[in-house]
DNA sequence: ACCACCGTATTATTTGTATAATACAGCCAA
DNA sequence: TTGGCTGTATTATACAAATAATACGGTGGT
């Protein structure tokens, strides 16, 4: 079973693309594998506070990316293999890393500052 | 008069705030300089091709941060110093860049492959 | 077989984002 | 001074995100 006892909500952003990215990551980080099970609509909604609906939301899509499979009745559970995750990985990167570069270069922010500025963020 | 010509609206955000870190980019890249006169309500919005209110929404929020300022019938123009440039350097760096630092520590990248990552997306 | 939990579906309501159409008063150059 | 542009305000509509309250049928352990 997935643990979400790491997982915060945010403001700014959707709460259902927040449970997705989630569930991303650690599957990039390996703290989520396959044939995970994960949590029901219910349990997750009661769990960080949201509706059922959102949750439902966030798994339907994480479905249509072939990332969790569900069937009526039954507890949903994971299913990646090594090359999915790593295209989840680079997915990730490329719109995290490169939205931050894309913003750095308009801010003027020069190739070498942004590296430190990252290396001091980073402790 | 500030210039948009570099302006492209992208979807997942909201437009408002599009514009608003655009002005507040362009002031930290040395773009858009104090006393530098703001387009229109309208104009701006004519420009980029979305609602006037969108525009006067971004706007009003700059102007409860002090970066612009507005008085009736006259034509809005910016209204910083280096202090300020100073803060909103920082703002902007904290939420872009800490964000995509704790992303990254989330899906166990070490700071060492962070650092590649970046500079390689970087060219 | 029962029954609690599961996924799924539907309808309604609220809030935020964005658009649209006006309206009014202040500023300022011609 | 006049007329066009300015900021500001109001009302209405549309869509997405999120909540709320149900409902239905499938699954699986006891």
């Amino acid at each position: 079973m997935i643990s979400f006892e790491q997982f915060k909500i945010e403001d700014g952003y959707p709460i259902y693309t927040q449970i997705i990215q989630y569930i991303k990551r650690g599957i990039v980080a390996g703290r989520i594998r396959n044939q995970d099970e994960v949590p029901s609509r219910r349990v997750l909604s009661s769990l960080i506070g949201v509706n059922p609906n959102t949750v439902q939301k966030a798994y339907r899509m994480l479905e249509e990316e072939n990332i969790i499979e569900s069937r009526s009745g039954a507890i949903s559970y994971v299913t990646v293999d090594a090359s999915k995750i790593a295209s989840i990985r680079s997915q990730l990167l490329e719109g995290d890393l490169g939205a931050v570069v894309k913003a750095m270069k308009q801010m003027g922010i020069s190739k070498e500052e942004a590296l430190r500025l990252m290396a001091k963020l980073w402790d």
